[in-house]
DNA sequence: GGCCAGGGGATTA
DNA sequence: TAATCCCATGGC
């Protein structure tokens, strides 16, 4: 697994990818830009810089710089396996709001992060915002997670594992300024610790409805975050998380009322299918840079208002 | 099924 | 500065 030296892998011919897009998209908490333009971050027990070696996109090289030297491992984690440009050729099919949603964003690819991380890191997320979510993480990290040091000083700090949260009280969670969210990490904690997490860890095998029973299942889980989890940490592709963002596009560019949520699932699985998770990514991303995309368009549809 | 509190930072008025 | 909003859920 991880080292402490960095080593530099290259991936050369990587197409619909662009950190830009995939790290800043919403799916993920703990990659932060650099100066140089290029993405650092935290990954399981790792720590890696990422970058196109030439600044470019679609088939130039990627490099990572990580002190995880798995080619593999990194491939799997990107999702580089997967055939994009496929998926957003399906996507586009017929679908006008679902171009200009894809061309905002072209190169997101769905990050296969750590189970427990994204069950904790979405709890977290209900009824926030993603600079405070962001802080949250970090202050956890800080005080319940491991240090690790490289060789070159550098210092790290690994997301706190299950044996570790399910044995803080909800008071101990203060610090990392949850809210009442405190007493729900608290508690599914010790809820998934009572098998050790080896429910979670089969997670992948296990089809989507049982997996979705299990995380209603868990205190501070709702259809929202289970699907998130599902979604950015178990490969399940089909389903489709709706928050606030997804129900105004579903309402002002879909035209479905917006209390309208079975509606809007209805017409996610039969327009989106299996990679409604990944359309969901799409939209989400383009309602966020819509004000400064399209401002005109974005001051019509009344953001802020219900219809 | 609808309503509302939960904490607190970010954003907008 | 005040009001409102925010990648919702749980409990009534």
């Amino acid at each position: 697994m991880a080292s402490n030296e960095l080593k530099k892998i290259v991936i050369e011919g990587v197409q619909d990818f662009d950190p830009d897009d995939t790290f800043d998209c919403g799916q993920c908490f703990r990659w932060n830009k650099q100066e140089d333009g290029s993405w650092s971050g935290v990954v399981g027990e790792s720590i890696a810089n990422i970058k196109f070696e030439d600044g470019g996109f679609a088939g130039s090289k990627l490099t990572i710089l990580s002190n995880n030297h798995s080619e593999s491992a990194w491939m799997d984690y990107l999702d580089l396996h997967r055939d994009y440009g496929g998926i957003k050729e399906d996507l586009t099919d017929n679908d006008p709001v679902m171009s200009d949603a894809i061309s905002a964003s072209p190169g997101i690819r769905i990050l296969h992060q750590d189970k427990w991380e994204m069950l904790v890191s979405f709890i977290i997320s209900q009824n926030s915002n993603i600079p405070r979510i962001r802080k949250c993480i970090e202050i956890m990290c800080e005080e319940f997670g491991e240090e690790h040091e490289l060789a070159n000083g550098q210092y790290y700090y690994s997301f706190p594992t299950l044996e570790t949260l399910a044995e803080l009280r909800e008071d101990d969670l203060r610090v990392c300024r949850l809210g009442y969210r405190a007493k729900y990490i608290a508690e599914a904690a010790r809820q998934v610790n009572y098998d050790q997490g080896a429910f979670l860890s089969t997670a992948e095998s296990v089809s989507t409805e049982e997996l979705e029973n299990y995380l209603l299942n868990l205190s501070g889980i709702g259809p929202k975050v289970a699907n998130c989890i599902m979604l950015f940490a178990m490969r399940k592709y089909e389903v489709f998380p709706v928050d606030v963002w997804i129900r105004r596009v579903m309402n002002r560019l879909y035209g479905i009322r917006e209390n309208d949520l079975k509606g809007m699932l209805e017409y996610a699985k039969e327009h989106f299918g299996r990679y409604g998770g990944i359309a969901q990514q799409y939209l989400f991303n383009y309602m966020r840079k819509l004000p400064e995309l399209k401002p005109a368009l974005y001051k019509s549809l009344k953001m802020n208002k219900e219809f």
